[in-house]
DNA sequence: ATGGTAGCGTTGCTA
């Protein structure tokens, strides 16, 4: 089974790079956020047309949003939600066999790092904290889980272009990476991605708009991420960072970040 | 130290 997760950021605006995503790599199970779209506007029909018969998906007018669109059969979806809000940041999907597919969008968490300060950072913090307990109370490493999405934290010093500049940079604060870690500590899950590229190499998967040449220096970070259960982790096969659709027409800020399974 | 771009949907908010 290979599995796409993509911020896409606005499905109805990159339609086309999702046809073009579709063609390139053939996923069987595609974890999109960043939708944009309110549910009576998603674009099924263009899914159907790629070939992903069940699609689910969770939008909201103009903000985050999540989909999940797969060849294999969807037999059930919940739609999850944190911190007493109702923002469309969580799809989780059960497959025919029994693998459960999580999509996810962690709250960005603006620019300040200081949750006294800035509101959208203490939520960030709480919707970690809240979602680590719901895994710890819900999941086992003997189930069968994958979680897949904008996790919007960098772990690894070499999962940002400079560890010492961005140590007080949202998305790499220390306090931000102990909450990543403890969060994944929790079932615990394995790392699909560093788990064939050695933590001693960078590997990036978003690179800022507010860049006239994204290229020229470099300056990524590495925001997204696939994680699995223990029970998966022997299934394992490869894994891929799609860099190249970074420079695709109109891109999407992130790219597309590809795990194979023997499921 | 600062400001830079993109998307949504119309004016400022979010990233």
């Amino acid at each position: 089974m290979r599995l796409v997760t993509w911020n896409i950021n606005s499905i109805r605006l990159r339609i086309d790079l999702l046809r073009q995503l579709d063609a390139v790599m053939a996923p069987d199970v595609l974890c999109l956020q960043e939708i944009k779209v309110d549910d009576p506007l998603f674009p099924l029909a263009e899914c159907r047309a790629m070939g992903f018969d069940h699609v689910a998906f969770h939008g909201m007018k103009g903000y985050n949003g999540v989909a999940v669109l797969s060849r294999r059969p969807i037999e059930a979806e919940r739609r999850l939600s944190w911190c007493d809000r109702d923002d469309r940041r969580h799809l989780a999907v059960r497959l025919a066999g029994g693998v459960e597919v999580h999509c996810l969008y962690v709250p960005a968490g603006g620019d300040i790092p200081d949750p006294d300060i800035n509101a959208k950072f203490a939520h960030k913090l709480d919707f970690v904290r809240q979602i680590t307990d719901w895994y710890a109370a819900e999941v086992r490493p003997e189930d069968k889980v994958i979680l897949a999405g904008d996790f919007n934290i960098a772990p690894l010093p070499t999962d940002v272009w400079s560890h010492r500049q961005l140590l007080s940079v949202v998305s790499h604060t220390p306090v931000e990476v102990e909450l990543l870690n403890r969060w994944q500590a929790a079932v615990p899950f394995v790392d699909a991605v560093r788990h064939f590229v050695p933590p001693e190499e960078k590997l990036f998967t978003w690179w800022s708009y507010r860049s006239a040449d994204w290229q020229a220096n470099d300056r990524g970070r590495r925001l997204d991420h696939v994680w699995v259960t223990p029970a998966l982790a022997p299934a394992l096969r490869a894994t891929l960072v799609a860099r190249e659709a970074r420079s695709w027409l109109r891109p999407s800020d992130h790219v597309p970040v590809m795990v194979d399974l023997d499921i």
